[in-house]
DNA sequence: AAATACCCTCTA
DNA sequence: AGAGGGTATTTC
């Protein structure tokens, strides 16, 4: 009896399609194939087989089962689970799944090696070539010449010749074993308590989940390599897989997983090169690499043996993934570890509201970490009002804050100046005729960058030199730079320090992780007074000669007012203000504000976060917003206005009704206007009771957008623009 | 996603 | 008629 094979192609089609087994082909659930699509050939991967009855159309068979490893039954499962849930066609995230599959393999290296064979002539340079092939390792034509002192010339001529010949090696390095042997790192009470616990919880096996729940500095790092370490050593096949918010710029995780397991974890993001890449997948599959270190991607990998799942800084918002497949890993991360039948373990020391509400409902187990490691003090933190102490006309830092940042200086101390913006002006407007700058067919403001001397939309990328003119009207030297980014405030901070050492740190100073790992060290040394920075440079990072953290405008990221601002807010300053003072140095942090009664401010101050999650917990409840209800945005957009208002209406028709659903919208986003496409946002609450993925698949399944009219789905929305 | 089928206008 | 161009449809 032959079968029918069906197989999910990695692009955006709504369903697996149907393809005829090739007789003793032999195929497996989860084998990779080349499949015939229209014209074309495509790597697919195979969801299921049956019977070949009740075939109602001529079917194209199955190409070749390709050589690549096959995906396991529960990266599958899983990768359907996250196309469901996210509405979106599987293809996508199978095309994030096979990444790895797809990447180009490192070209194999040319070497050279003896044939046995003599040289008819041996003339000095040959000698010296055949001298120097001796020692070493194998080495390359260019190397051996190299090697031996002579010219590339000599060495071509021996291969034409025959005495030496080329050899292709694919030096596939293995991926070393981590070393469960080597000794832990001393634990204080706290800690050793929390990695009991979590000893525990991985002993018991099966899907777990528990939220790691310490203030900066109390040491979660050692605790959860504890529990890496206790799956490791239980089974010599389990796998760990840590994600890590930003990694291309976390070098310190990375460092200590060496120090604890004598090797370097695999690292998974989107700066690993393709040929490592390859190799990575390639390794997790066969389940020779037991330690993977990644970004949210890393989570579609194909594990063999997933025992842990780690989610550092679980709070935050860059698990979130909002372009092409939108997904939030966090969530993603629990829901594999169900399926996989193994360990989550969050971490953080702002946790988000949905972790919180699933510890305190005892879904996780809530292990907090008390003490701060080594004995240092919490930094004191103070509100500076900005109306009574408001910066001069044209500066933004304030008499108090500046004065606080002298002392510093006088006693050879370092200030992190905190601003969450990243540029020299936020704004450029014409003052001759008011035009603000924005990029072409856009509504976002061009930020100004003056290092760069460019206009840089950070939406959309667009950037342009500064013109001289205004482009709308025309006038000359008419542009002025309105607000602050963190190089206008290292203008003023140098200014005001002349013999300072001052620096930015931000993503277009530390743009890749040697410029951030170089900045790193030079302020860990000591060799900067003043460090402006955003958010790039908030987390993880230990400075021990920092004293005073100074927060720039602390009520930046309470504009916009969406539902997580006031969390998110206490999330960065905690984690910036907790900079401060660590060792034996007590710290100071100083938090500009226009309004200091907020309820973020006044809990920062007292340091009080579980009065605030409390409060802002009660809100959420009161409004059934998450993590109390389910919320989903329909974002709309396409080029002519007209059209897409009709569409918009013909949506909002089309909604289903149903219990404990309600449907706001359409209304105009914020930013109405991305490259030149208009776009319009419903938003969906529902009780959490409620299906949402399947209302909204019901809701899309009744329209049909013509034209270049989009319709987004996201599920659990993060950015409300 | 990418190939192609379709359907306009424009050019001689 | 055939070339260009944009848009809609199809892919097991």
């Amino acid at each position: 009896m032959s079968r029918i094979a069906q197989v999910l192609l990695p692009m955006p089609l709504p369903e697996a399609f149907d393809y005829a087994e090739p007789d003793g082909m032999d195929l497996k659930v989860g084998d990779q194939v080349a499949a015939p699509l229209g014209p074309r050939l495509l790597r697919g991967v195979v969801v299921s087989l049956r019977d070949a009855t009740g075939v109602n159309r001529a079917l194209k068979s199955i190409e070749s089962r390709l050589d690549d490893p096959a995906l396991p039954p529960a990266t599958l499962e899983f990768v359907l689970w996250a196309a469901r849930y996210s509405v979106d066609a599987p293809g996508q995230p199978l095309a994030i799944a096979l990444r790895g599959a797809r990447a180009a393999k490192a070209a194999p290296r040319r070497v050279v090696q003896a044939t046995g064979s003599v040289p008819a002539r041996l003339t000095p340079a040959r000698a010296k070539v055949l001298e120097a092939l001796g020692d070493g390792d194998a080495a390359s034509p260019a190397d051996l010449a190299r090697r031996a002192g002579v010219s590339s010339g000599v060495v071509k001529a021996l291969i034409d010749e025959g005495v030496l010949a080329i050899r292709l090696l694919d030096d596939d390095a293995p991926f070393p074993e981590p070393d469960v042997s080597l000794p832990s790192a001393a634990l204080n009470p706290s800690q050793a308590a929390a990695a009991a616990a979590l000893n525990a919880m991985l002993d018991e096996g099966g899907f777990q989940a528990a939220l790691l729940d310490g203030v900066t500095g109390s040491g979660k790092t050692e605790v959860y390599l504890e529990a890496a370490a206790h799956a490791l050593a239980a089974d010599p096949h389990a796998q760990v897989l840590v994600l890590l918010p930003e990694i291309a710029l976390t070098q310190a995780v990375l460092a200590r997983f060496e120090a604890r397991f004598g090797a370097a974890p695999a690292e998974w993001h989107s700066g690993v090169a393709p040929p490592l890449r390859r190799r990575v997948w390639e390794a997790v599959a066969s389940g020779a690499c037991r330690v993977v270190v990644g970004a949210r991607s890393a989570l579609f990998l194909p594990f063999r043996n997933l025992k842990l799942i780690v989610v550092d800084e679980e709070h935050d918002g860059s698990f979130k993934q909002e372009e092409g497949f939108i997904y939030q890993a966090r969530d993603l991360a629990v829901v594999r570890a169900k399926i996989e039948g193994a360990s989550v373990i969050l971490a953080s020391a702002t946790p988000s509201l949905e972790t919180l509400r699933n510890a305190e409902t005892g879904r996780y187990r809530w292990l907090r970490l008390a003490a701060r490691h080594g004995g240092a003090r919490l930094p004191e933190i103070d509100l500076i009002d900005l109306r009574e102490a408001p910066p001069e006309h044209g500066r933004w830092l304030s008499p108090p804050l500046v004065a606080a940042m002298r002392d510093t200086y006088a006693l050879g101390e370092q200030t992190l100046l905190f601003l969450n913006r990243r540029g020299y002006a936020p704004l450029v407007l014409c003052k001759s005729c008011g035009e603000r700058l924005c990029a072409p067919d856009t509504d976002s403001w061009l930020v100004e960058h003056r290092y760069s001397g460019r206009l840089v939309c950070h939406l959309t990328g667009f950037s342009m030199p500064k013109p001289e003119r205004c482009p709308h009207c025309g006038a000359k030297d008419s542009l002025v730079s309105i607000g602050p980014g963190v190089e206008r405030v290292h203008e003023e901070a140098q200014a005001l320090f002349p013999d300072a050492r001052v620096a930015v740190f931000s993503s277009d100073t530390a743009f890749d992780a040697r410029e951030a790992r170089r900045l790193v060290e030079s302020m860990a040394a000591g060799e900067i007074d003043i460090l402006v920075a955003t958010q790039a440079a908030a987390k993880g990072h230990n400075f021990p000669m920092l004293t005073l953290v100074g927060v720039v405008d602390a009520d930046l990221g309470l504009r916009g007012g969406d539902l997580r601002a006031a969390e998110r807010t206490y999330q960065l300053l905690a984690q910036a203000t907790g900079r401060a003072g660590r060792h034996d140095r007590p710290g100071r942090a100083l938090l500009q504000t226009w309004a200091p009664e907020h309820a973020v401010m006044q809990a920062l101050k007292a340091q009080d976060r579980d009065a605030f999650l409390a409060a802002e917990m009660g809100e959420r409840e009161a409004a059934g917003l998450p993590p109390f209800g389910r919320l989903a945005a329909v974002i709309v957009s396409g080029p002519d206005p007209g059209a897409l208002e009709a569409f918009a209406r013909d949506m909002a028709q089309a909604a289903p009704n149903t219990a404990g659903v309600e449907v706001f919208g359409p209304a105009d986003a914020p930013l109405g206007l991305i490259r030149g496409r208009r776009r319009k946002r419903f938003l969906v609450r529902a009780d959490r009771a409620v299906d949402l993925s399947a209302y909204m698949a019901a809701w899309r399944a009744r329209v049909r957008p013509t034209g270049a009219l989009r319709v987004t789905i996201d599920i659990d929305p993060y950015s409300f623009l």
